[in-house]
DNA sequence: AATAGGATCGTAAACGTTTACGGAAACCGG
DNA sequence: CCGGTTTCCGTAAACGTTTACGATCCTATT
């Protein structure tokens, strides 16, 4: 005898009333209730999740897909463990559980959404590493699956996403470049159809125009979003036939990377190049010290899951003031590099 | 219609024969199987995890566990992925899925596996940040689930698992120490009841008394295991009476955070105080170079994925080679810092 | 031609929950 | 004391699979 059963024999009385106790549904005496979730307690009894979500048709689980290797996704897990924390203390309200899920760097990510979409797996998604062109989109929208995206795309399927503020960071950090003289401002764009460096750059050659300028084709550096990228790109600078005074990175994970590789070509932050980046635990120790765009990773997680919820029929009317797309924003911190 | 039914009536063929053809059953016509296969990848069928997982008892899924908010862990950035990628690519050859179980930062680590193992979400788990004392395996082996712990632990129920040779870090880098002249030898300390901490300390302890030395308890420095914790303890060195002429790490988050708190108080790496860490993406652009450990988390991921498979009924067979307890070599690499 | 045995498939039970439905008791106002 | 309402609980069906069992057909052997 195992299960809810088990329980209902312990304490002489039917699952039907077991169950309902535990799900704290109206019609059950507040003793009987008492006494089951007392027993439950003692018992260590958790209802089997596959026999519950089989017959409710819903997990109480949401899942964050996120890529392994991190080639790919550009971020370390550094930034998505404050991201999870706040996500979680959303959750942890309606008792929802976050489990990662993690697409092998071996496997095509639509297709592991496909199968982890059709095993019905969780209630709601939370997707990262979003694309330029993002099928993922397309297939859960057709399968209506509640969801939110980490990043926007040209794929719109009116899904809520929230994502960096790109445009603002564009806005800022070029005006202040050319603010300080900059005409040369060279980029690094990361590899792979993620959507951020196609949004960023596109504002960045709004802005410049707006100056009487023009993003330099031959300062775009494409690179791994990772310290071995950066370090790459410092090289590529030095080579290149007319090096930009000034480079802006869209990654947090480049920076350390490329202050080392620079040092190595004999350029110092701040006095021979400009850089403008992201700060992160790591680049609070850099030196010279980065001017870089700073956020609250925790806060975002909290908007993230407060979305997602609200496009979810069982809680969406509990969120009914939440704004469902965001540019999330990020301030500039200065430092001694740009 | 929806699942297997609709596919069963497409074909106008019996659930039964769908299923066994789908699961590699003998007793299924070769011609059938194939027109099987070939609708469940045209209608995009996969078979729902819950209604399996219930029939069949297991769920196709391992777990790996993990705390977010990184004061806890003390693994940063790239550790996990690269992990993961490992335990991957063994899984993947079973058909076996990962899913990391994310417990938040304000939930009992004991009662969140309680829940999720109660639930029965995962067919075999991994467990990081091993506790000293560590509830966990007890209730894991009580349950009889499949288990493997990263990180060994005082509480001992048979399990396999895999842990970094701390002993012989010690060994290496108390050796290289006293040889280089060194005396007064100083330690960090993450904070939390990780074993890791005293397995380190223990042996570094026999390695100095072998030497006729002592391991000062003032130069034993709490932190937490992130970079600012590395920071606080450059003044607390500073600070301390009698400073130890080398400081040994034995996480590779703490050390971007040292060198610059370092810098601040005046001393420098391999000048003033050796100091020997572990090798990390970050670490490799420090200056003066890190002297620190190295390890391959991938091969280790592997490792761990064939160990807890050995340990899995279903799967024991197809690894009896397999070493279910293993001290995970690091080497030494040469830097400039100690 | 009769029979044994293999190949292939359909049927139905089982897995552990939740919940619609209905029934029994208790209560209440007139 | 009676009809109606409320409170509480038991019964059984349903969720989507897998698999033991048995039935049917076909082939080969005697």
């Amino acid at each position: 005898m195992k299960g809810i059963r088990r329980l209902a024999e312990h304490l002489d009385i039917s699952i039907g009333t077991v169950s309902r106790a535990l799900n704290g549904k109206p019609d059950v005496n507040e003793e009987t209730r008492r006494r089951v979730l007392e027993a439950a307690e003692h018992l260590g009894y958790v209802a089997n999740q596959s026999g519950r979500a089989l017959r409710k048709g819903s997990t109480g689980v949401i899942g964050f897909m996120m890529q392994t290797g991190r080639e790919i996704t550009g971020q370390g897990d550094i930034f998505f463990m404050s991201v999870f924390d706040g996500v979680q203390t959303v959750l942890a309200r309606h008792k929802l559980d976050l489990v990662a899920l993690l697409c092998s760097s071996e496997e095509d990510p639509d297709d592991y959404l496909k199968r982890m979409v059709a095993r019905g797996f969780a209630d709601g998604i939370i997707l990262s590493a979003t694309r330029r062109h993002d099928a993922r989109l397309e297939f859960l929208a057709r399968h209506s699956i509640p969801f939110i995206t980490l990043g926007r795309s040209l794929t719109d399927v009116g899904q809520p996403w929230i994502d960096l503020d790109f445009e603002g960071m564009a806005e800022m950090s070029i005006e202040r470049l050319v603010r300080g003289g900059h005409s040369r401002i060279g980029f690094v764009w990361p590899h792979g159809d993620l959507n951020l460096g196609y949004v960023f750059i596109e504002r960045c050659r709004i802005v410049l125009a707006r100056h009487g300028l023009t993003l330099a084709e031959d300062c775009i550096f494409r690179a791994t979003p990772n310290e071995a990228g950066g370090y790459a790109v410092a090289r590529q600078i030095k080579d290149s036939g007319e090096p930009p005074t000034a480079i802006i990175l869209v990654n947090e994970t480049l920076v350390t990377g490329l202050y080392h590789g620079l040092e190595e070509v004999g350029l110092r932050p701040g006095r021979d190049i400009a850089i403008i980046g992201r700060q992160s635990p790591q680049a609070r120790f850099l030196s010279p010290s980065l001017t870089g765009f700073e956020l609250s990773l925790r806060d975002l997680g909290i908007a993230l899951a407060e979305s997602l919820l609200s496009t979810m029929p069982a809680y969406g009317d509990l969120y009914p003031q939440v704004v469902r797309r965001k540019l999330w924003p990020m301030s500039l911190i200065d430092g001694d590099s740009g």
